[in-house]
This record gives C-alpha cells, structure tokens and sequence, in this order.
DNA sequence: GCCAACGTTGGC
DNA sequence: GCCAACGTTGGC
C-alpha cells in the first residue's frame, strides 16, 4: 500500500474551551481582528497535548465562561491554526510567566481560536439538567481541565440546545 | 470567602 | 518511586 499522496482530512472534532469572561469573554473574542485571539495561559499539561497533539484546524470549539457569575457555554469558535510557543512563558511581567520554561525548548504552546457567533448562555445548571449529557467532561465532579474533548453527540445536542440546530 | 478536587513539587 | 504539602481552579 502506497500513501496517499495527501492526508485524509480526518472528521472534526470537537472541543470546550474555558476563558474567563474578564480576561477573553465570547464578546471580546468577536471584536477581536478576525475575530481571532491567541488561546495564552494554558499551563497544564493534558490541556497543552490536546492542543499539540488532537486539535486541528477547523475543529469545533465551545466558548465556555468560567469562574464569573453565570458560568456556562456562551458562543462557537473553532480551532484556527497549529500551535506555537506561548510567548508570555518568557514575559516576566505576565501572570502567566515560567521562569522554568527553557526559552530554546518552550515548555506551552498556543494555538488560535476564532470565535464564530455568541450564543445565548447556556449556564451549567442547564447543561446538568439534561441527563444525556451526563459525561460530558466539564460536567464531572473537580473537573479543571481548560480544554477538553467533546463528543460529536453532545457537541450536535448542545449546538441544538443553543437553538442553532 | 469557602472548600473540594486536582496537579505539581520536592524530600526521602 | 512514594506521598505529603502546597498552590490553583472554579463552582457555590
């Protein structure tokens, strides 16, 4: 068996995405140019393997508002482009700032998200409320992890629970 | 502000 | 490699 000649475009998949509405809320990710913002600040290793490692452009993404007032799922993004050092691992005036980090071998990457419309917010008492969703990942009991997979079957039932299937 | 859950660090 | 201590996340 020879190659192809070029990879098969796997199917897309699907991805929730946590900001914090004071630092990058869906709102400020859509006044952004091109609606794109440079997804910094992960520094958790899973978090960082899904971006290096399963997420494609393309995928879809969704915007998730946490540690606010209403937290829950507030717009659609998708993945757009391959990832590459975070820059503000070396900026020792961010927040987000690792003085371990080698500069020559950049220990967080980053990759850019585009929002493509805010929804109506989808808050987490709802999302709760819908026993099918049940092991959706932000859903689970502790579950910190920023990014996280999401079925294709709960990303269609969400988009729908949106009112936008 | 509280606190449960989690990830990381570092002594051994 | 173990595991206690610590720092962080994030809903409430």
């Amino acid at each position: 068996m020879t190659p192809p000649p070029t990879a098969p475009a796997r199917a897309p998949r699907y991805w929730l995405m946590k900001s914090e509405p004071d630092e990058c809320s869906i709102d400020d990710a859509l006044a952004a140019p091109g609606a794109t913002v440079p997804w910094t600040g992960v520094r958790n290793y899973q978090a960082r393997n899904f971006m290096r490692d399963d997420m494609q452009v393309g995928d879809g993404v969704l915007f998730y508002h946490s540690s606010c007032a209403e937290p829950g799922i507030a717009g659609i993004a998708r993945v757009a482009s391959g990832t590459r050092p975070d820059p503000t691992q070396f900026d020792p005036a961010s927040p987000y700032h690792d003085p371990k980090s080698p500069p020559e071998q950049p220990r967080w990457l980053l990759l850019d998200v585009q929002a493509l419309r805010k929804t109506r917010l989808l808050p987490l008492p709802e999302l709760r409320s819908h026993p099918e969703l049940a092991d959706l990942r932000v859903l689970q009991k502790g579950s910190r992890l920023s990014i996280t997979p999401v079925d294709a079957a709960h990303w269609h039932r969400i988009v729908a629970l949106l009112g936008e299937g």
